[in-house]
RNA sequence: GCGCCCGUAGCUCAGCUGGAUAGAGUACCUGGCUUCGAACCAGGUGGUCGGCGGUUCGAAUCCGUCCGGGCGCGCCA
């Protein structure tokens, strides 16, 4: 509809002739938008106040001088000129009778467009370290990440969903380390524990099932140290830690430690996936980091860098020059022990991203990771890919409340509150629903209590009421003895005349436009306000009027536009990976 | 100090990349179930869009600056 009314404007344009002797003119381009008041009409447009300044026109005067060049259409009923130069659109009856037609006939699919046709999406989201459960705040980013790849997919992108699993590195190393140590105690022999080890119950339960599998490695006298620097609050915690790895190395070996290491590692990466794809969550693939070092990717990357001379060595290290790219500084890639950095794990893996053919490289990123990005792109720059293709989506925060109470949480400590923790108690769809309804670069305040004591009035029941609430009304229709079909209700469309109906229509008519919108700006935001509208409209409608009338011909009409209603908050829903209940 | 995100009703937040009189939810007040589900609806109270300049037909939106909050600035990941 909207392209339709851009067509008819773009022809009404070119027709004008003092256009003629302004090329440059018509390069400003034409924008339809949508009215927010009714009374101005379905759709606007500006293009006369645009055009009035290089056309030395009064743009009320070239409204109309637009208006009388603009061809007929079925689809519009009036034209008009408000404002200070505003031309008004009112769509005709038989335009919204035609999408509520569409909105039946086309189903779930309803709202889906071409518009990222040929375009190919790796879309990275999560990518937690594995070395704990997930916790809330990754919730959020497993239902921004999933329901961005439903909106995506919807709008025609060919879209990969990607988890990133930093198997290598001193986190997991840290944690292999806080396994053996429980270890000792699982078999009922003291053992020191550093502060900065991982301190969760899940922790000791791997710790139990390690014990059982690697009997040799619980063995006191391993835990004989010779002098180790010493821990916080007295010493360096990191220090203490990095100490007691390199130990721990040495008395168990390179093969177990890495048996003891991988087992927590695939422990933890079971529990992930499982409760991901419980949140409806699930990666098309999982890509390990360690995968990147093996192939010899890293190398590939790195040389890649050396090539376009954007590299060097010092003290022992090869440098980034990441100063080239905006950065504050050079950044270290290969350290002087020879091991590479995360950093060149990172842009390898961006170049292996751009090798797989994706036009796009969309990360999903905590907020803390903001200062990366610009060196990220001065990798990929710097290895000859356009920087451009990798964009990224911070995700704020989320503060959890306990009432008034805020909660502390730090994954190290042991002390949060689980993702799993938090579905069981407010339920999947809240969650989700509740994770995407604040734009992602805001903070996002979780008040528990009130999640858990008020979840009724999470407002994702307000929506899924209004779906549930048809269903309810068909059924009711049935127990009446009465039926009702699309083929014989079409042609009584004219009989819906409220305003409550006129108003749902346009609400109706304007989904495909909200889920394009949701697309482009990665704001999935957007679909659940519209619910909430949608399902407000509806609800107001269903108070003011009756749906099974007697009137044979009104009752078709109506039970036409609930169920394209019901239809349409079905499919809003689902991309945001809610259930739409046919009773609750 | 530098960089990024942000500041909109008492509280939590939208505001469709510059449009017409700034919107929801919540809280508070009033009213509505013998009638398709009251997990609902109708109405009311509530705003210098952090402050000040600038850009233009037009600014919550763009630019500058100041104030206030969050995050980041490792040979950690």
């Amino acid at each position: 509809m909207k392209e339709h009314i851009e067509q008819l404007i773009a022809a009404a344009v070119a027709d004008l002739p003092e256009l003629a002797d302004l090329p440059d003119a018509a390069g400003v381009s034409i924008e339809i938008e949508r009215t927010r008041d009714r009374a101005h009409g379905d759709y606007a447009c500006n293009v006369a106040m645009r055009l009035a300044r290089p056309l030395r026109s009064k743009p009320r005067n070239l409204a109309g001088r637009i208006i009388e060049r603009i061809p007929e259409s079925d689809s519009i009923e009036a034209i008009e000129i408000a404002g200070p130069g505003f031309i008004n659109f009112r769509l005709s009856p038989q335009a919204f009778h035609d999408e509520l037609i569409d909105i039946l006939e086309r189903g779930a699919d309803y709202g889906t467009s071409k518009i990222g046709a040929g375009h190919r999406v790796l879309l990275e989201y999560v990518s937690a370290n594995p070395t704990g459960p997930l916790h809330v705040g990754h919730g959020r980013h497993a239902a921004y990440g999933a329901s961005m790849a439903n909106l995506l997919r919807a709008t025609g992108h060919d879209v990969h969903e990607e988890y990133y699993i930093n198997d290598a590195g001193r986190q997991m190393d840290i944690l292999a380390l806080s396994v053996w140590l429980r270890m000792f105690a699982a078999k009922g022999i003291d053992a020191p524990f550093p502060s900065g080890g991982y301190q969760g119950q899940y922790v000791i339960d791997i710790a139990q099932d390690a014990a059982g599998q690697f009997p040799d490695a619980v063995d006191a006298s391993k835990l004989v140290t010779g002098d180790l620097p010493a821990d916080a609050p007295d010493g360096d915690a990191d220090a203490y830690l990095d100490a007691w790895i390199e130990h721990t190395r040495q008395v168990l070996g390179e093969d177990m430690f890495l048996a003891i290491h991988d087992l927590a590692l695939d422990s933890i990466i079971v529990d992930i996936k499982d409760d991901m794809a419980e949140f409806g969550a699930v990666p098309d693939e999982w890509f390990s980091e360690r995968s990147l070092m093996e192939s010899g990717a890293i190398e590939r990357a790195l040389a890649r860098v050396a090539e376009h001379g954007k590299s060097y060595e010092q003290d022992g290290a090869i440098w980034f020059r990441a100063t080239d790219y905006g950065d504050e500084k050079d950044r270290v890639v290969v350290r002087d022990n020879g091991r590479t950095t995360y950093f060149a794990s990172d842009i390898a893996y961006h170049l292996h991203k751009r090798e797989r053919g994706y036009d796009t490289l969309l990360d999903i990123l905590g907020a803390d990771h903001h200062g990366y990005i610009a060196r990220v792109r001065g990798g990929l720059e710097a290895m000859g890919e356009p920087p451009e293709t990798l964009e990224v989506e911070l995700v704020q925060f989320v503060t959890l409340f306990r009432g008034e109470e805020k909660v502390q949480m730090s994954t190290r400590s042991g002390q949060f509150v689980t993702l799993r923790e938090l579905r069981d108690e407010v339920g999947n769809d809240a969650a989700r629903f509740f994770f995407v309804s604040r734009s992602n670069d805001q903070h996002l305040d979780f008040d528990l209590k009130l999640a858990k004591s008020q979840s009724n009035d999470n407002p994702v029941y307000y929506v899924q009421y209004a779906h549930a609430r048809v269903g309810s009304v068909m059924r009711e229709l049935d127990a009446r003895g009465l039926t009702w079909s699309l083929d014989t209700a079409r042609a009584h469309l004219g009989r819906l005349t409220e305003d409550h109906e006129q108003a749902l229509m346009r609400r109706l008519a304007r989904y495909p436009e909200m889920v394009e919108l949701g697309a482009r700006q990665r704001a999935p935001q957007h679909i659940v306000h519209y619910l909430r509208e949608l399902a407000q409209e509806f609800h107001t409608y269903y108070n003011a009027h009756r749906f099974i009338a007697d009137d044979t011909a009104l009752r078709d009409a109506r039970l036409l536009l609930i169920n394209a209603v019901k239809q349409v908050i079905r499919n809003g829903l689902a991309l945001l990976g809610v259930s739409a209940p046919e009773s609750m």
